[in-house]
DNA sequence: CAGGGCGGTTGCGGTGGCGCAAAGACCGCT
DNA sequence: AGCGGTCTTTGCGCCACCGCAACCGCCCTG
């Protein structure tokens, strides 16, 4: 799957499961009024798209390649009778999608109650801990992401997105450039995100 | 348990799920700085609490009731073990959280993307098809529900939803007082929710 | 019936962040 | 090298919403 393909999408009924091998894959939800919300970045060796096939068979959102993808995908069927047969895999399954349940509802509880700022830092921070790379600089984010990407994440705009990078940029705490982040000083964006005192006070 | 009693606490081990056989229960998950958030109102028949046992044990919210009520608990390996034994209980229990997961994931998208008074409009509509009850002046919701409350279901202030629905009543949209609610034009509602005119174009 | 407390209402001022708009930077393609 | 498109930056004005604060009214209690 090359870059910016679709994988499914929204409302289209979930013939399979699937597991990702290699790339990037971004889950988007689109409201009524064409409002897009990212709902979470697909790792390689992470299952995705099936939430549809435990509940009423249609995907709740677009999945789309963020860099080029190998896939690997398999009959909605197959899953379901291996439940039967293994229960382990069941409970499995039963945890992996209880926590998703907890992420997103921390993520809510962080969009109806923070500010702009630190939201972007929660974000940032969460890709960072799920696809963070080590460079010399400090650690980047191992995709493509826009800002469009973060204000989706996070509930903003774009603009709103690109001017607190300007900002933290100028602070020497993060490197961004098209599609593209590093962050140099993590602790800096956890005090952030923290809503700590940005420099520790001395004295 | 009497009203406003906690059934357990955000962080506390579970050691038990729950279901509800009558009465009201507010799950309400708490953030670092004291923010609060309800996540979802629970009826007579629902289970709750179960997320901590199937991940790791640890209740993410709290439990306060909100009526008085009545309550069933059962250790968690009982489920467990029942799911090994009866696959499609653990299908139907994924099935269950799934359903709960779509529906954060649908707040969210609707606290990142709309405005206050929309998403007022949606919570009030998600609390009627839960819990309404018919009455002569329209539809009334089944518990004692403070303007606090639907402010911490759609992330704003009491302030806000007060003047909200200060501006709905005199509208002849909604008749409301103290902790208590009827909706008297669900339509009008629906059409603020979805973003319509409010006065459907005549000609 | 007096008093206290909880929940609700409302005015006022401030502002965070949005919306618009225009320009700039960078990339890939031919 | 030239060109078009995508992504980003930044200034400006505005407004929805918040935060504060004062007040009101209902309900419960003694």
């Amino acid at each position: 799957m090359p870059a910016a393909a679709a994988l499914f999408t929204q409302g289209e009924p979930a013939a399979a499961g699937h597991a990702l091998i290699d790339g990037r894959v971004k889950i988007v939800q689109t409201g009524p009024d064409g409002q897009q919300v990212v709902m979470r970045f697909i790792g390689p060796g992470e299952m995705f798209g099936t939430l549809a096939i435990f509940t009423d068979g249609l995907y709740p959102a677009d999945a789309v390649a963020v860099a080029d993808c190998v896939e690997l995908s398999w009959p909605a069927a197959a899953m379901t009778e291996l439940m039967d047969r293994h229960p382990v895999i069941a409970r499995n399954a039963l945890s992996i999608v209880g926590g998703r349940l907890r992420e997103v509802q921390n993520r809510l509880r962080e969009v109806a109650t923070e500010r702009v700022e630190r939201r972007i830092a929660h974000a940032l921070l969460r890709l960072v801990r799920q696809a963070g790379r080590r460079v010399e600089a400090g650690v980047e984010i191992d995709f493509p992401l826009s800002r469009q990407d973060v204000a989706e994440m996070t509930g903003t705009t774009l603009h709103t997105v690109s001017r607190t990078l300007s900002a933290w940029e100028s602070q020497g705490i993060v490197e961004s450039g098209r599609q593209q982040v590093v962050i140099r000083k993590p602790h800096a964006l956890v005090a952030i995100a923290e809503d700590l005192p940005p420099v520790p006070p001395r004295g």
